[in-house]
DNA sequence: CTAACCCTTGACGTCAACGTCAAGGTCAAG
DNA sequence: CTTGACCTTGACGTTGACGTCAAGGGTTAG
């Protein structure tokens, strides 16, 4: 299939399949007309890159799971790289979680300090 | 004072200083060679801003504070509209962390399939 | 006089993942 | 033959808060 279609199935701009392959991640080859040529296997592979982008990985963490579709394992989180990664993410979105509980309490007590009666609904006033 | 001077006192960049200024959140007297002069109400001002910044506010979200400042109260935060600010940023918190949490509980599923025995020390054992 | 340090404006670079145009080639249908 | 829908590469724009030059002028100590 040509990029529109691989698009269409995998829910993205052409713009993005095309920025994948300059990041390495996609490749694609190419008819005689120059056009870009996929399978059935990239439209795994770009569902793949999606569903961790939506949870907040970047290209680069996306890699793993991608070099292990590719070397021909059933899931993209089959090799221990990509395992790796889960971990590290994971640290990292706790580091985020107590950034902003952190900055979350600052905030509410400079409010309290600038609006006395109008965090009371926190604690429960009895 | 000089923008060096204010800003070795308020812990910021020149740059920063002068880019402020540019979004119109800092103003500055020009001596006759041109130079900008502060004084110490501007000390105060960059203060404000910076602790805003670090707990994750934009410069947008701290016009409100400085303007307050500006209008002759004692804190930035002595405005309606200031505290406005505080609830929209506590409210822009409490969605970011909700929605890192359900990233985390999507990714740590993931490992939790690709990995049987990764997680098991979450919930424990037994 | 000159080093040395201060200041000025202007403007490009950074980071991520694309969006959006521009200018043009390809191919099937009418 | 000509739409029109597809494709190509290339390159600038986006977002926020600056960093980092570049090229130049001001001021002061020695």
């Amino acid at each position: 299939m040509r990029i529109g279609e691989l698009a269409r199935r995998a829910g993205v701009s052409t713009r993005a399949l095309r920025y994948y392959e300059q990041q390495g991640l996609l490749s694609a080859r190419r008819s005689t007309n120059g056009y870009r040529e996929y399978d059935e296997s990239d439209v795994r592979l770009v569902t793949e890159i999606r569903s961790l982008l939506t949870v907040g990985f970047t290209l680069e963490d996306a890699r793993p799971f991608v070099d292990c579709l590719r070397a021909g394992n059933h899931a993209g989180n089959a090799c221990p790289e990509s395992v790796e990664v889960y971990r590290r993410k994971l640290a990292q979105i706790d580091e985020q979680v107590r950034t902003l509980l952190h900055r979350r309490a600052e905030v509410e007590a400079q409010l309290a300090d600038a609006c006395p009666g109008c965090v009371l609904r926190t604690g429960g006033t009895k």
